[in-house]
DNA sequence: TCCGAGGCAGACCGGTCTGTACGCCTCGGT
DNA sequence: ACCGAGGCGTACAGACCGGTCTGCCTCGGA
């Protein structure tokens, strides 16, 4: 019994920080929980250090600037949310290469229900900085993992021209992330339904 | 001859503002400008005024706050891009309700790749503000007047479930808009893709 | 026992933020 | 001829920003 085993899988999972106390883990934690609900601009460095507990010479001794800490985000999101909580969650669920597909939506659906649901950390670093801004640049790099996941497993599943597929399917999750921000906890069913006629499309008939 | 004629529907229509040189007018320019490219948080109040060539005593008294400016600013968006430059371009191209519909994502094509895109302001701002803010509730509500936008055509076309239809096809809308802020130029052609398909489904048979 | 690395606390810097206030000027109506 | 509305420029308040620096304490290894 740890904490947040209430409802799915954790944000925050104890595997990765578990039993680690060490600044620089409360201060990636702290990022983690802030940055995912309140983007990166609204989060100051001083609400960084005293969430955390730290000094702030403890803080730029581990991050040169806030940017950096924002990299170190990214990237822990990457493992958090986008491995372990859509891509591993999703494999697991399903059986086949095209139902571990299909089953992303279905995680979805779980994780659009959930009271924190904080959209995508990706998507908001790339729309609040910009393409060009290092972090934006940063966030599109992560959100090309995404879609490297998805290609895995359309090729798995021998899938016609895979990469375009990903892409394909790539927006029907960011679309669908974007109308549950707005309110529609159904738009996972919505773009799971598309998913299956573009499954259906690329399959070598 | 007007100014920005040279690609496409006119950003700032000069039918919206012609002639006015008010203040008032100048101030909602600016902000259209710069609200529509660097976000809410990245123009400042002292940009803003100093840009449109106006006081700060001139903005407030025609502004109580930034987020009244901002209130003024989505609505300008709503009527210059979401009805000037979308749908009424989509419904000059189309000859059938379908095809209007279709058009949405050729009207998507020309828009991606000019070097201005600058995302869906609404989406930003939503995501920025968070959907509790004033101003993220405000953004649900235009996205929600483009659904019905699309509502509208589907139920033209005859189409079955035409709410539903509509919230689907702003999955793809958003999703494609994100995929080209990535840099991909062909998110509207994929799409577009599936948008066929999702009429197709439609359609009563 | 000592000593240095690392952590905590907080003052401080220059800059930026939204918003207020004050002084001066230029109009247009009476 | 006058007078007030409205516009311009600017200084300023109060808060917050990212980032630097100093001082004190604790702990672990030689």
């Amino acid at each position: 019994m740890t904490v947040n085993d209430a409802e799915g899988p954790p944000l925050l999972p104890a595997t990765a920080m578990a039993g680690r106390d060490e600044p620089v883990d409360r201060i990636l934690a702290t990022a983690y929980e802030l940055f995912s609900r309140r983007g990166i601009r609204g989060v100051g460095v001083n609400e960084l250090i005293s969430s955390s507990g730290v000094s702030k010479a403890t803080f730029y001794r581990h991050f040169p600037s806030k940017d950096a800490l924002v990299l170190a985000f990214l990237e822990l999101r990457d493992q958090v949310w986008t491995v372990d909580l859509i891509v591993a969650e999703a494999s697991r669920r399903g059986n086949t290469p095209e139902e571990r597909l299909l089953a992303v939506f279905d995680v979805f659906g779980d994780w659009f229900q959930r009271e924190d649901f904080e959209a995508c950390s990706f998507i908001n670093v790339l729309l609040e900085m910009g393409a060009g801004h290092p972090l934006g640049k940063a966030s599109i790099d992560y959100l090309s993992r995404i879609r490297g996941h998805i290609q895995a497993l359309a090729e798995e599943a021998g899938l016609d021209r895979p990469e375009e597929f990903a892409r394909s399917w790539h927006i029907l999750m960011k679309g669908s992330i974007i109308s549950a921000t707005e309110g529609d906890a159904l738009a996972s069913k919505r773009a799971q339904q598309m998913a299956r006629w573009l499954i259906e499309h690329h399959r070598g008939l």
